[in-house]
DNA sequence: GAACAATGTTAAAATATGTTAAGGTTCTAT
DNA sequence: ATAGAACCTTAACATATTTTAACATTGTTC
């Protein structure tokens, strides 16, 4: 993973520093600029995933930096931090295109909290894969992004609902699988319709499953399923 | 443009109704649910935009409704509405995946700014209107303004029916692209013969994009259709 | 072990999607 | 303005996926 870089612009060098120290404790490369304009010439020459501008600055105040800042790029998220508590103000800002605003006083924690939101949402866009997808079940591999499931170079297609349950009773592997969860999960309903189609899938996974001895999927009566692997 | 829907959880029916009456007057179909139980049955039938939960609840609340619906939708944008200001409480909710939390009291203009914030956020990422208009689709090159897709030097001129939908697919690459979403964005409808036009279209796509093995445009049953890209 | 509930399994029914080609419509060059 | 090309929609038929039905089996309770 790639460091994420920020860009602070904050005229008060005490709290400036500060913030700075703290984001960088906190695994962020953090460039400091104390006015607007050094904000903008740092900008203009470097790549950023977000960018941190006080609001009230001399020389060049943080909105109309924003907007500068928009100009070059359109999809940097913008924070601001502010002292001003108008609506006025944040009203201005959020036109700005911002995508958060901080009101002094804050704590360093909230700040953080609020630029890894910001972050989580911009950086799961891009990323290939932020989440488990693929598996081991016993001699099988199960590749729940491509819904495929192979043994001895041998390659099953699935369905998604095959794929769905299948990476569900993985993620729970040697565990039990509750019944309404899984019904919750992927019919989103736990009526009595629904449940019996997701045993009709149970049976399907299980044909699937054989080849491999070591691979059990059992039914714990009235608790769910358990994918029991290998050993 | 389609409608945006809420859905807003809330045990007080005083702020309940008066928050779903401003956001309505705003503009935004809002769904009120008065805890977490029901919240969960509306959130499971239908499709929102963005999710507004409070956090303190009876029978169920906001931060375990939260973790029942990223189960369901991991991208649905959810805001807490917290009246405590504690640390631990922000940081478990951040945890469960919010975009943002809002602390009582808070004027309806904030909470206002904060879901457009939110809603432009996660919106030109995935809409047709986004800015981005070159794409890296394995050893494809896709041009969404020249309508053009290359591959080895061969150039492919696409139409723009074509260049949409493809474009949709890529701004939502390795994940579900709706289906009534991307009729909605590019046939402006979603009756059954767009439905069949749009499967003409994947159909069409599909052929293009089969130079490329680790390039693969999957059906999603009853979702909608993912453009896999690499390995 | 009788009665009921939960699960196993297979197949039919209902939907959804894949694909090709035939019809329209719109655009473009003359 | 009009023929031809390009584009989009609709039709028609094929296949895939999911749900529902039907009946068999297993587990639980008393």
């Amino acid at each position: 993973m790639e460091k994420v870089k920020v860009l602070l612009v904050e005229d008060d060098p005490n709290l400036g520093s500060l913030l700075k120290e703290y984001l960088e404790a906190k695994g962020y490369s953090t460039i400091l600029a104390v006015n607007g304009k050094q904000g903008y010439d740092v900008f203009s020459k470097d790549k950023f995933n977000i960018c941190i501008l006080d609001v009230m600055m001399p020389i060049k105040d943080g909105f109309t930096l924003a907007k500068e800042i928009r100009a070059i790029d359109n999809n940097v998220p913008i924070v601001f931090l502010t002292a001003k508590s108008m609506k006025e103000d944040a009203v201005e800002g959020f036109t700005a295109g911002a995508d958060d605003y901080i009101t002094k006083p804050f704590s360093m924690e909230e700040l953080l909290l609020r630029i890894k939101a910001i972050l989580r949402r911009t950086e799961n866009k891009t990323s290939i894969h932020s989440e488990q997808t693929e598996f081991q079940i016993g001699n099988y591999k199960f590749d729940y992004k491509h819904q495929t499931l192979e043994i001895k170079g041998v390659q099953q297609k699935l369905t998604t609902k095959e794929a769905d349950l299948l990476k569900l009773l993985c993620l729970n592997a040697n565990e039990i699988l509750d019944r309404n969860f899984a019904l919750k999960s992927i019919w989103h309903d736990d009526n009595y319709f629904s449940g019996r189609s997701m045993d009709v899938y149970i049976a399907k996974l299980r044909k699937y499953l054989k080849e491999d001895s070591s691979v059990e999927l059992i039914n714990v009566h009235g608790k769910g399923f358990k994918l029991l692997i290998g050993k």
